[in-house]
DNA sequence: CGTTCACTATGAACTCAGTTTATAGTCGCG
DNA sequence: CGCGACTATAAACTGAGTTCATAGTGAACG
């Protein structure tokens, strides 16, 4: 949904073709890992079949042509609600770590293991981001506190889930009896 | 991804049919949005087109057939290899947070108003979920948790967002200037 | 001088997850 | 008997993202 409101935001300013937004949507929202050209095009085509942003012009220029996109009265509203309407609660509660530790222990696998695991891969990746903070301009060093805080979340609810194991297990073992 | 796992996950206790599968997944993994059933039939058939699950038998009961489903050998190797590899990193470093304090500012909107109505939507979450984490079991008091804790990390980021907003805002444009 | 490389620019075709919609059988109830 | 509730599944579609194909220009190279 985000790369949509991305390339929205950026045809606020002016028309563009495909290729400027590519750079444009790296440079801004995408600093780590660059969206691929086709992703962009692929963005394109669908605002453009939902009206929110409008071919403005085909321009000939040194190489190929290059299709120029502008945003529409329909793509503004979209973009103005979507910033004023807060986010979406994200589906926290289908946690991917939730997931494992519930499979570790219906499987019977060591779940302390893979508590553990997990949480030496966590801080080996707050280390990397740590150091990434530390040289990177503001947009980067904000998103690597994001990324941190995050991370740092994980790790105490790991902790928390690690001291509450036999705690799961018991609950776990008492649903799986009362089935049909 | 998740789904799979968890499909296969139940499925090692013994062969399922896709209908008992979906209360299951609900049960243990989905206590809040339970999966659609059509998700679930989905999945067994990208499972099976993988040779992750075999069909098992039909069973005709009362009521329409039922397609029962077997874990095969490569299936159980998948789900080891997943429970013992930490998870991938989330691509936090997209964050659509990031986008929209980035978008309000490049398109000269009140970014404090932004700032300020995410943190009472945040804050509003946080009341339901600790009341649910109050009154629930221990499985679904901990994905409260969960959630709880990464709702704190994205208020902790907002502060310190909006105690930058000048910072980023010089940065922003001065990257305005230098492209081609 | 041709050919190979790098860069600009786009789109078709495919995969994968998830949603909407359709189908079909059984059971019980009024 | 007709209708709604429950069991059970699948086809068809949507939306995001990836892989692959294409096509033009300019510069470098032997």
């Amino acid at each position: 949904m985000s790369i949509q409101h991305a390339v929205l935001g950026l045809l606020q300013e002016g028309p563009r073709h495909g290729y400027d937004l590519k750079h444009l949507v790296d440079r801004y929202f995408a600093p780590d890992r660059p969206v691929a050209f086709a992703q962009i095009y692929a963005t394109l085509a669908r605002l453009e079949s939902r009206g929110r942003v409008a071919l403005d012009a085909v321009e000939r220029a040194e190489g190929p042509d290059r299709r120029r996109y502008a945003i529409t009265e329909d793509g503004r509203h979209e973009l103005v609600r979507w910033l004023d309407e807060p986010l979406a609660p994200e589906p926290h509660l289908q946690a991917a770590l939730f997931t494992k530790v519930v499979l570790a222990i219906l499987s019977g696998r060591d779940v302390t293991a893979i508590v553990d695991s997990e949480r030496h891969a966590h801080l080996a990746r707050m280390r990397e981001l740590t150091a990434l903070r530390r040289s990177a301009p503001v947009p980067i060093g904000l998103l690597a506190d994001y990324a941190l805080f995050h991370l740092e979340a994980d790790l105490r609810w790991l902790e928390l889930t690690a001291a509450r194991v036999d705690d799961l297990r018991t609950n776990l073992k008492l649903s799986t009896e009362d089935h049909p």
